[in-house]
DNA sequence: ATAGAGCTTCCTGTAAGGGGAAGGTCAAGA
DNA sequence: TCTTGACCTTCCCCTTACAGGAAGCTCTAT
């Protein structure tokens, strides 16, 4: 297969051109080379690595995390062991933010349900947020770097 | 009860003072006044706003969510109606990332487990994201702007 | 008088690009 | 040959919701 253009290697590894132009700019999928007149030339390779990352990127990891797996993936001899604990620490990442999100659901539903949602201005969703009385059932919870 | 100074009004409200002063900055909470030495001033008023915009990102609310729903609750005449409308568009959202979320780790799991994690380095994981043959049994999803 | 805490503004950085301007390049059609 | 339009380049600002830190002013206690 010839060089592809950015958007050529773009299509075919189902990014944005910016995206993968901001790749190439971070050092996390280089082109390959350049034209004559400048521009951005990509080979069999390099496309490929476009396609690993765009799908580990699909599997919620980081660009820093591509960075680590792209590494592995490149190195022939690295134990999978590695890698497992990557995708296992991402798991648990994922089952965190799960329990998270779905306690936020169960309490806005529960406050919504309570609400009327007519032309009255009376809301206990705004009674709640407002710390009133009426609002003990709502519990604070700390906050985490990782919660969305 | 007396004008606070920042630091009194962030710990009332829970919230780091670098936040109130943002929020400030931003007209989402103004101070109510300002000392002769220029420091920030918050009445009960202000510092009940502070509470209740602290409250509402708890609920996943984004800042500007939370200047809807002051604007809301600033406004003794407002519908419940349209508070429900807001709390009801965010219990779907939360839903959406909920399920994709739970896809992405099953997927995952499932990846991790055919992974023997030991010193060779065979690794279903890698050769799932690199797209090789072996890699029917993932689907490629679309992304959207609000997946998480 | 001085130390230390607290306040101010201003600047930089984060993740992962998106949008758009200004300008060079390439292939096709008139 | 000229021109048009699509494509490419770099550069810069914008996004979310702050955090960290520098330089400098203020307040309180000793």
């Amino acid at each position: 297969m010839a060089l592809q253009t950015i958007r050529e290697a773009a299509l075919s590894a189902g990014l944005p051109v910016k995206t993968v132009r901001y790749y190439d700019e971070i050092g996390l999928v280089r082109s390959s080379a350049r034209s004559p007149a400048g521009y951005r030339l990509y080979d069999a390779t390099a496309c490929h690595k476009l396609t690993f990352v765009q799908r580990a990127r699909q599997f919620n990891f980081s660009l820093d995390e591509c960075r680590e797996l792209l590494d592995l993936y490149e190195n022939r001899q690295r134990p999978s062991r590695e890698v497992k604990k990557l995708a296992l620490a991402k798991v648990d990442f994922l089952q965190q933010r799960l329990a998270t999100l779905s306690d936020l659901k169960q309490e806005l539903e529960a406050l919504a349900e309570r609400c009327s949602g007519d032309d009255r201005p009376d809301c206990p969703i705004l009674t709640a947020m407002a710390g009133d009385q009426d609002a003990d059932t709502v519990q604070r919870r700390p906050r985490s770097k990782d919660e969305l």
